[in-house]
RNA sequence: GGACGGUUACCCAAGUGGACAACGGGGGCUGACUGUAAAUCAGCUGGCAAAGGCCUUCGGAGGUUCGAAUCCUUCACCGUCCA
């Protein structure tokens, strides 16, 4: 790639709510790029995770993917955990302040955190540090000085803290200083590049560029990253809004997962989480755009790619068979859970509960009578009839269990 | 410290002595249509029961009453106003 390519590859997708903002970081960026291959030296690229939750979804993987494409072109990459950090709470589009996590559940969620971010990053070229190791031991003095750049007014200014201000809700004092904490850590690991969120605005590059101003550093470039939309399309993806697509799963549930996004965030999807080159996406959109492929396998090509970044190919295609004969064909899949039962001891409705494919006995009469059971493809009337062949139970479209006798 | 107002199912929200397992909306589930998209239509959405029906729920505890989500007492929490 070309410096101008890299330039557009790295930048894809970032967004700062603002086109100058991003014509300067992209003019850096390009400055630094051409350094960079001069001197031979590699840009020192950092992302900040504070683990305050072990569970990865989708919408995490932006940033690393970000990280991952710097990767590529071989810069230095650190992905630094916020022992420190996490335990002040960043206040940013908060408005409430958070509760304090305790620093071994951080060090524990840090542990899971870190091995599924491996499955975006490149784990041998990637440095793993915690903000604790060095945010411990800055004096105070020094911490001081850092300050005297920065204005109450300054802080109060963004939305969060300003709404909290207005009705009264308490800000302290520790999480006003938490972007500057931030920049702390630009400073310390003397940063090229920084990515984060969109929400990240404010610390990634008011508070970081000042602070390490203020160390007579050279001002590192933020990348930021849009959140994901989740698998409703219209609300950020989040664990508890229930419309995420977690890491940590399978590919066939992966796969599924993206096909059940509107396909009005589809090219969100292909350039956020997708590893394409510039020239694939640009191939897909423009199909996209110009209708000339039919928006499902356009959505099939998206979820195998996004299946095969976190499983690899075997895994994908397997999923896509699966997805292809389960729902497009309308058969069974062919692997499903398997249960053993005696013959002419259970009901229906015995096994719907016990192999959870229902909440509740209720619930699975209610289910029946609204045919939404299958045994063998034949929809079950009666929830007491008693099970004495085998066959494949189903519930719905998606629930199945293989029952053997 | 005082004066009001509030607390109802997953969420919002109606209900102010009996017809209330509780209107309506959102969400979810099932079915039709389909591309596990969107939109639309129909049904369902506390538990147990084959069914008649039974049991538990309206912030907590106690009480009045044949009967309480609804009235009284008390406790807790949240809001607004006055000190």
């Amino acid at each position: 790639m070309n410096i101008d390519e890299q330039v557009n590859y790295l930048m894809r997708g970032a967004e700062y709510g603002d086109q100058q903002v991003f014509d300067a970081m992209a003019d850096e960026l390009r400055e630094r790029l051409i350094e960079s291959e001069k001197t031979g030296v590699p840009l020192k690229v950092y992302c900040g995770f504070d683990p305050t939750s072990s569970d990865l979804h989708l919408g995490h993987t932006v940033p690393l993917r970000k990280l991952a494409q710097f990767q590529e072109l071989g810069h230095d990459v650190t992905f630094v955990i916020g022992t420190f950090t996490a335990l002040i709470g960043d206040p940013s589009a908060r408005d409430k302040s958070r509760p304090l996590v305790g620093l071994e559940t951080i060090l524990e969620n840090a542990k899971t955190y870190q091995e599924q971010a491996f499955r975006v990053l490149d784990p041998e070229k990637t440095r793993i540090v915690y903000n604790g190791d060095w945010l411990n031991n800055i004096p105070y003095h020094e911490i001081f000085n850092v300050l005297t750049n920065f204005t109450i007014q300054q802080m109060l200014s963004r939305e969060g803290l300003q709404k909290r201000w207005e009705s009264n809700e308490p800000i302290y004092l520790h999480e006003m200083l938490y972007p500057i904490t931030q920049g702390l850590d630009a400073h310390h690991l003397e940063a090229d590049v920084q990515v984060g969120g969109t929400d990240q605005l404010y610390n990634v590059i008011t508070a970081s560029r000042k602070v390490m101003q203020s160390y007579g550093q050279r001002p590192n470039i933020g990348i930021l990253m849009p959140l994901l939309p989740g698998t409703d399309g219209v609300q950020k993806m989040s664990k508890s809004l229930g419309n995420y697509i977690p890491i940590n799963t399978t590919a066939e549930d992966m796969y599924g997962k993206v096909m059940s996004i509107p396909d009005d965030v589809m090219a969100q999807y292909a350039k956020l989480v997708t590893k394409w080159s510039s020239q694939e996406l640009y191939t897909f959109l423009g199909a996209l755009e110009t209708n000339s492929i039919h928006p499902r396998d356009a959505k099939m090509q998206l979820a195998y790619a996004i299946t095969s970044a976190f499983y690899g190919d075997s895994l994908a295609d397997e999923a896509e068979n699966r997805f292809v004969t389960t729902f497009q064909k309308g058969d069974i899949p062919d692997e499903m859970p398997e249960v053993h039962l005696e013959a002419g001891k259970h009901t229906v409705l015995d096994v719907l509960v016990d192999q959870g494919l229902v909440s509740s006995r209720s619930e699975g009469r209610r289910v029946i009578s609204q045919q939404g059971v299958k045994l063998d493809g034949v929809t079950v009337g009666d929830p007491t009839a008693v099970l004495d062949t085998g066959g494949v139970l189903q519930v719905g479209k998606r629930k199945f269990v293989r029952i053997l006798i």
